[in-house]
DNA sequence: CGGAAACAAAAAGTCAGACTTATTCGTCAC
DNA sequence: GTGACGAATAAGTCTGACTTTTTGTTTCCG
């Protein structure tokens, strides 16, 4: 899923890029292209590709006679899919976890007035099935079926917002809520508050009632933000 | 500033990148690697480094034996800086500027607060300076000062939230602002209220007030939207 | 002794050509 | 109609030679 094995250079970036945002080498640290192309077994040209998208990511900067330069976490695309998957399966993961949730507990509540406004019929049913999907896997250790729906909950949120920055955040909230559930200790089943918040949320959203869906979304993100308080302190 | 002739393969991007944010290409129309290189007068190897950026952004996909597809526009990495400054210089730029308006709503506020519990207080002084240049330019068709300090307050309060999803934030918000301020009408002085208000945040945030900070960031956001609204309806 | 200009080295950048591999499409047999 | 085989195609890979830019050094005057 996350890895690209569709090219050698694909490979090549599977193990440099983890490795840069991992900060495996410090910022300011050259790289030779010639040498990498060695040290991974391919070509230069390869290389050079790889090169390229870690420079597009702005991980690094290629410039003559000097070599390939690693920038500092500062300059990173931290909005890019694949730096934040890098990112999120490294050893920060936590900081990681932190800083996408206040995102999260930002852009959310907008989108879910948003999409009371805008949402269709069909992403009103949805929602609510989301929603009822959730209470139906809410007790007897059913996770794996409860985070389906809780992504598809939020997914539906983010694209019925009608604003494409919001839409494509949800791949972001799916890998946060999956790294919550896989990772990090969850034992227990869902914090039946939330369950019943997101209930209230497609309620909200189907009766067109934009303040009291952003009041409940933003609940529910205040309580992931004190759930990974408790978890992460 | 936008464009880095940093090679020859940057120069084709500088193209190729504009014309498919624009368009030009539709979605699902395929393009070939050796007909775009002599289309460009490039070596392949050079058309093949362009195609693996335009690949990470998923302005494109390659595949063997079709050729590079060019994806639809809902696959695009619309949060990668050069995509938002290319579809910012392309036709739909009004669009484009609604929904990173948008996104500030969501963001700015809770940034804000964010930010009262966190700055230092150099950062406080920054703020305070940067609203009270906005005030010193507020009047007179001194526009360029005044959108200079603008830029430079939100970027502290991003900065200042201590959240690096945020701070990244801070090249789009200047994009928003300098368009607003460059390409739309604003003939007249900027709006006195909104002035009075960034001063109030500076205030806030130093008293480490964040509910006064966030509630003050959110009253700027709707009005920049509100604004929006007026001009581009 | 210091600074400017010439020089040399190093690494990325570019190009051309040959070869490999996966995928798709057409054909033919069953 | 379905399945298998085969040819065509375009991306993918590799190699080697060459160019260009930048940097660090050296040398040569003032």
């Amino acid at each position: 899923m996350s890895t690209q094995g569709r090219g050698l250079h694909g490979r090549v970036l599977d193990t440099l890029g983890p490795a840069i945002t991992a900060g495996e080498y410090a910022p300011g640290s050259v790289l030779r292209t010639d040498e990498l192309a060695q040290d991974f077994e391919v070509s230069r040209s390869v290389m050079r590709e790889a090169v390229r998208v870690l420079e597009s990511m702005r991980l690094v900067a290629s410039r003559r006679r000097v070599g390939v330069t690693v920038l500092p976490e500062c300059e990173w695309n931290v909005y890019d899919p694949q730096v934040i998957r890098w990112r999120l399966a490294g050893a920060d993961r936590p900081r990681q976890l932190r800083s996408l949730t206040v995102l999260r507990s930002a852009v959310e509540p907008v989108a879910a007035g948003l999409a009371a406004t805008r949402a269709t019929a069909e992403q009103c049913a949805e929602l609510t099935e989301c929603a009822l999907g959730m209470v139906a896997h809410s007790r007897g250790r059913r996770l794996e079926g409860y985070l389906l729906h809780d992504v598809a909950f939020h997914r539906v949120i983010l694209t019925a917002s009608g604003n494409e920055m919001f839409a494509r955040l949800g791949d972001v909230v799916a890998e946060v809520l999956t790294g919550r559930t896989e990772h990090d200790v969850m034992f227990d089943d869902p914090d039946p508050a939330a369950v019943t918040l997101h209930v209230q949320v497609a309620e909200a959203v189907r009766a067109r009632d934009a303040a009291e869906a952003e009041r409940l979304t933003r609940e529910i993100t205040v309580g992931a933000l004190r759930e990974l308080d408790v978890l992460a302190p």
